[in-house]
DNA sequence: AGTTTTATGTGCGCTACCGCACATAAAATC
DNA sequence: GATTTTATGTGCGGTAGCGCACATAAAACT
């Protein structure tokens, strides 16, 4: 095991105490989670719940067209599988990783088990739940009137967010089917933010350079998805009493 | 109190069995839900869970520019204020009534110490829950890739299915308000509709005279949300064992 | 009955984004 | 080093929906 990755450093888990944490301990499997792996797909009943470190994984829809929309991301603060407890071994999206790293898993039993004894665990993922519903509305607004550009600049942030680099391992082509946009829209988005001096690439890599004036750039769903996220955490990490 | 209303109207408090019913029936109060009210805004703490009867709510998010979007609707198959139990009093969203009618409440305290009984009131909103996100999921999808006609289809249809007659009390005002749109796109989306003999409708008030031409007329995203509602249902009903 | 309000009809120019068809250039492969 | 693949740049016509400015007609009000 790569001694680099702790369970810890998933946020939900690491809000756990000694005694809640004990029992699953054994029972979490660092994975890797390559660039493009899909864990889930639509209708084929889940396995585990990922618990991602250092990755991100997108939950996003496919429409009976081909078009696909992400409805939201899933990093260190969070969970993919949340339909797990919630009487469904089903999920409505598919869930593919965004951005390459490790992630902790859980059975899916394992995991139920421990969310019907209604301890803390239960109660961080309900309220990472919330949170989940949170960017996923913002995600739909944000769909409906903002441009591309303001959409384009939302996602690096929220990615930024997630991984603590300024570099994004990412082609145009991937953000425009996670932002369900033409990639030519993205390109003609993220060149004009280049001569702007924001951000900078090239071939399968966005570097941001200037944090404030992407905040600008981007709409106000960029604020409320990370102060959603911010206050789960600190919910989280008050232990919610 | 009014003998045509009874909570099992209510798909979630019909599923109850009575050991599980006894406790909260005291409780609940019926209230009539007018066109219009506001039952929740954003940021103000949560005193009541509303099951839905014959009423329809819609929960929708207003953009800093004042635009809106609806998220999803919630009828007789749901309750208002998942977010009560998500460890949270505030709702990220407003809630307001879409269609005129009554539904139950239920205390914030009562309600927060049925969930944690961890009975089947706990499940079905979990259920719940999962369905409500595969509404808002299919809504961002809807938002980026269909035309405002599917659009429009859609949400009559879904209307449809929550109250049980073929006449909407609607204005096109607030139709076009619902879905994030122009007034004057739903007229004219409105307008082909009538043209094809699909819906008829006069100041105020919309007919569907052809559901099924209606379907063909909308996006996939009627049915599958129309699909995970009558999958909930039916889950409810057997109990979730 | 006359006045005011509210809902719907319609036209017009504008813009963001789409779909497509390529050119170019950077990697990867051989 | 030459070839193939993949990522990005760019142009162009098409269109759905927007914002605005009204006209019209149905209700509501007095």
């Amino acid at each position: 095991m790569n001694s680099h990755h702790r369970p810890h450093h998933n946020h939900l888990l690491a809000a756990l105490a000694a005694p809640e944490f004990e029992p699953i301990a054994a029972q979490l499997e660092l994975v890797p989670m390559p660039l493009g792996y899909m864990l889930y797909e639509p209708n084929i009943p889940l396995r585990h719940a990922y618990f991602p470190t250092n990755s991100i994984v997108s939950l996003h829809f496919v429409t009976q067209e081909g078009a696909l929309a992400e409805m939201a991301g899933v990093g260190n603060e969070g969970m993919v599988g949340v339909s797990l407890f919630m009487g469904s071994d089903t999920m409505l999206s598919s869930a593919v990783v965004q951005t390459a790293g490790h992630a902790y898993r859980l059975e899916r039993l394992c995991l139920q088990e421990e969310f019907n004894r209604a301890g803390a665990l239960q109660r961080f993922l309900l309220r990472y739940t919330r949170a989940l519903m949170t960017q996923m509305a913002q995600t739909a607004v944000c769909n409906r009137h903002h441009s591309v550009e303001q959409q384009l600049s939302r996602w690096l942030l929220l990615s930024m967010e997630r991984v603590p680099s300024r570099e994004l391992t990412m082609t145009h082509e991937l953000v425009a089917s996670m932002l369900g946009v033409r990639r030519e829209s993205v390109t003609e988005a993220a060149g004009n933010l280049q001569k702007a001096g924001i951000i900078s690439y090239r071939r399968g890599h966005i570097s941001v350079l200037d944090k404030k004036g992407l905040e600008s750039r981007s709409c106000e769903c960029y604020g409320v998805v990370k102060s959603e996220i911010s206050h789960l955490l600190n919910d989280v990490r008050l232990r919610l009493q």
